[in-house]
DNA sequence: CACCATGTTCCTTG
DNA sequence: CCAAGGAACATGGT
């Protein structure tokens, strides 16, 4: 599910509901979740802690607690792969088919869900360090940017997925940012102008924004089974279906007419995944 | 049944 | 050592 400007969200969403609150007991029903660490040490090193921050860097949502009577404090790293879910819960409601790990907080449960497994809860925290610097920082410079894709001959569309380059990017607002900035998906990395770096860059961090303000105007609150799957996402979410008409303009839109010239827009496979892209909006 | 899916990691090849 | 490509991971929707 989920990019940057959603895991962005959830984390401001998620971020007041948990300060203070204690871990007193943890549930992990999917062990694959919690991978490389074993689920002795997980239980072990968040039992009693307490919830004291919460952030995200790129596409992961970092923890921190604070065990009781010590002065280090423990960082838990949360990923929601494709179709990870957190939300809290009554203590009361009975637990999602997919529930992967539950921490019990008394009177509520926080609950990680996962229908594919794909994301993690861990306390490994490694997978941070290679990881490029914020897009919507200033560390994310015209001249930082332009010197990375110099030195690459893949497709700029393949490029803006390395989270090396520019965490937080997934296929989605890959699609968008090009779009915006009028650049061929297919053109190589190493090939983009000044000019057309500094676009791709202004674009990319406009459509990050756009959809962080969009994503805090919704609700997210889940709890209780309200509905499957998305966050914010194309099609018709349980929300604001007026407003995701104009959302996202090629992503998921094979054959539609551009919103700017009418072309059709088209569907091709880059890197075993789907790239949407307007042929005559979008050129070499 | 076939194909598709918002992500990362691991393995292989050059 | 690095860059690039592809399969694997697991489940559900169309």
């Amino acid at each position: 599910m989920p990019e940057l400007p959603e895991v962005e969200v959830l984390a401001r969403y998620l971020a007041p509901l948990l300060k203070s609150k204690t871990i007193r007991a943890v549930e992990v029903r999917r062990l694959r979740v919690l991978r490389p660490v074993s689920e002795q040490e997980f239980t072990r090193a968040l039992l009693g802690a307490r919830f004291v921050g919460l952030v995200r860097r790129g596409k992961y949502l970092v923890f921190t607690l604070r065990r009781p009577r010590e002065r280090a404090k423990v960082s838990l790293l949360g990923h929601l792969g494709m179709t990870g879910r957190m939300y809290l819960q009554p203590a009361s409601t009975p637990l999602a088919r997919h529930a992967a790990v539950v921490f019990s907080l008394g009177k509520t449960n926080f609950v990680f869900e996962d229908t594919r497994y794909f994301g993690r809860l861990t306390l490994e925290t490694r997978s941070l360090e290679t990881l490029g610097p914020e897009p919507l920082s200033d560390d994310f410079s015209v001249d930082y940017f332009a010197r990375a894709l110099n030195r690459s001959m893949q497709p700029i569309k393949v490029k803006l997925l390395d989270q090396s380059l520019v965490p937080g990017v997934g296929n989605i607002y890959a699609n968008e940012a090009l779009f915006r900035a009028g650049i061929s998906p297919r053109l190589r990395a190493r090939k983009l102008t000044r000019k057309r770096v500094e676009r791709l860059r202004q674009s990319l961090r406009q459509v990050l924004a756009e959809a962080i303000q969009f994503g805090a105007t919704i609700p997210l609150d889940w709890a209780g089974g309200s509905r499957k799957g998305r966050l914010f996402y194309y099609g018709q979410a349980d929300c604001a279906p007026d407003f995701h008409e104009e959302r996202l303009l090629v992503y998921d839109r094979a054959g539609s007419p551009c919103s700017v010239c009418d072309t059709p827009i088209r569907r091709i496979v880059q890197a075993a995944r789907s790239t949407f892209y307007c042929p005559r909006c979008q050129r070499a």
